[in-house]
DNA sequence: CGTGGGCTTGATCTAGTTCAACTAACGTGG
DNA sequence: CCACGTTAGTTGAACTAGATCAAGCCCACG
């Protein structure tokens, strides 16, 4: 059980699904809730289990990925501080999730967390919108996978990469150069678009040497004229 | 409006979002609603536009796609009957919705439907239930569109297809022949796998060849041989 | 009949994979 | 503090699944 205070300083606590609870209510949460934190490389639900937990990320990154029978790995997802993770509604689970960095969770058994949500009518409704958005995102992501090259798929996640973490010291925008590491290795990324560690790799020394990114240490990135990597990510008519 | 009794006779009344309503409270809806039908190759809902309206597909199938800016297009999805058509809680359509078939549908506003939404919780619960499946649905196709050989992606589509329309008639399980007709050409079946009519061309040739399937006509397709069409889908290890 | 859209089939091309070597960074224990 | 093994990343050469280009085919419909 988390302790009465724990909410109070959380990060998430207003971006979350808990921001539909008042503090009263986050109590009956809270009962139930568990702190966690999983290893960078740890497992947190394999794909095929018993669903038994869900949760929402505190802190760090998380992937959902799944694997044909014979071993194809693809990732469909990230899941980023206040996503919610897991399914509901269903007994099995579909994806597995694994954790990129170290990563706080607040874990929930699942049945507890459906009959919470079912007596709070306004989270149930901001899950349904967030649903609403991971679907659209995932939609998104097949449109990449079937369609975009190479080049475009490692321009567009380097955008991608930067609006959600190189704005930590957020240069405002505008084409000042923005640099920040990569939360993930090149085969990380690779799974993710859907490519091969080599192709990732040459297109991200292409874009070195075509002088619109930098690569000052191996997981950092500095991007150096992000008009032209947008150009790259959507490479027109 | 649509008619008192519209509903009555509706053939998806017990398994679309209105199940969860009473006939009383159907009233509510039908004020709103509207009966409509979508010619073949008439589109619903364009992407990128106000996000006025979104439905319940009553008869017939919707595609959902997406392009890229030079025009790569790729379906995302199928909408069959009972399904939900459309995005909530966004001002702008994120997809193009057509019609692979005349479809039928119920029609409502987009805002006035959020707003029976918000006062019918159960409604809004099975609302959130079908975007789970369909956002687990959404990162299945992302393995198949990245990972999947042209071969595995034509077999699964078929046996997918069987077991939704070609269970009409309903020969049971077991490893009789299956006559379906394809509601989709050759070029729309390449658009939902990520590949070129003429890949699904020859993937269609050699499953014949190999007798696993026959092409009796230029729509229908029959599986001769579940089993080996299933090993195909699924080229395990 | 002829015309056109949907389909098939063949020949060629290419983006990205695969295989293989090599290099750079990192941490561990001597 | 440095050798040394290990893991991540780069780079090159060869290969291939599927795309692209290009005819033809087949039936439906005027």
């Amino acid at each position: 059980m988390l302790s009465a205070h724990a909410c109070v300083e959380c990060a998430v606590r207003d971006r979350a699904l808990c921001s539909a609870l008042t503090d009263q209510e986050l109590a009956t949460l809270n009962r139930i809730g568990q702190r966690r934190t999983v290893a960078r490389h740890e497992t947190l639900i394999w794909s095929g289990d018993d669903s038994v937990i869900c949760a929402v990320v505190v802190d760090g990154i998380l992937k959902l990925s799944t694997s044909t029978s014979d071993g194809r790995e693809q990732t469909v997802g990230l899941l980023y501080p206040a996503d919610f993770v897991g399914g509901l509604f269903a007994d099995r689970a579909g994806f597995t999730v694994s954790a990129l960095t170290d990563t706080d969770l607040c874990v929930f058994p699942r049945v507890p967390f459906e009959a919470v949500l079912h007596d709070h009518a306004r989270m149930e409704h901001l899950l349904l919108e967030r649903t609403f958005a991971a679907l659209e995102e995932a939609r998104g992501r097949m449109l990449m996978l079937a369609r975009r090259t190479a080049e475009e798929r490692v321009a567009g996640f380097l955008l991608g990469m930067a609006d959600r973490i190189g704005t930590v010291g957020c240069r405002a925008i505008g084409d000042g150069p923005v640099t920040f590491d990569l939360p993930l290795t090149r085969g990380e990324i690779a799974e993710l678009l859907g490519l091969t560690i080599e192709t990732v790799s040459r297109q991200l020394s292409r874009l070195k040497v075509a002088g619109i990114i930098a690569l000052p240490s191996l997981r950092a990135v500095t991007i150096r004229d992000r008009a032209a990597l947008e150009g790259r990510a959507e490479a027109s008519a």
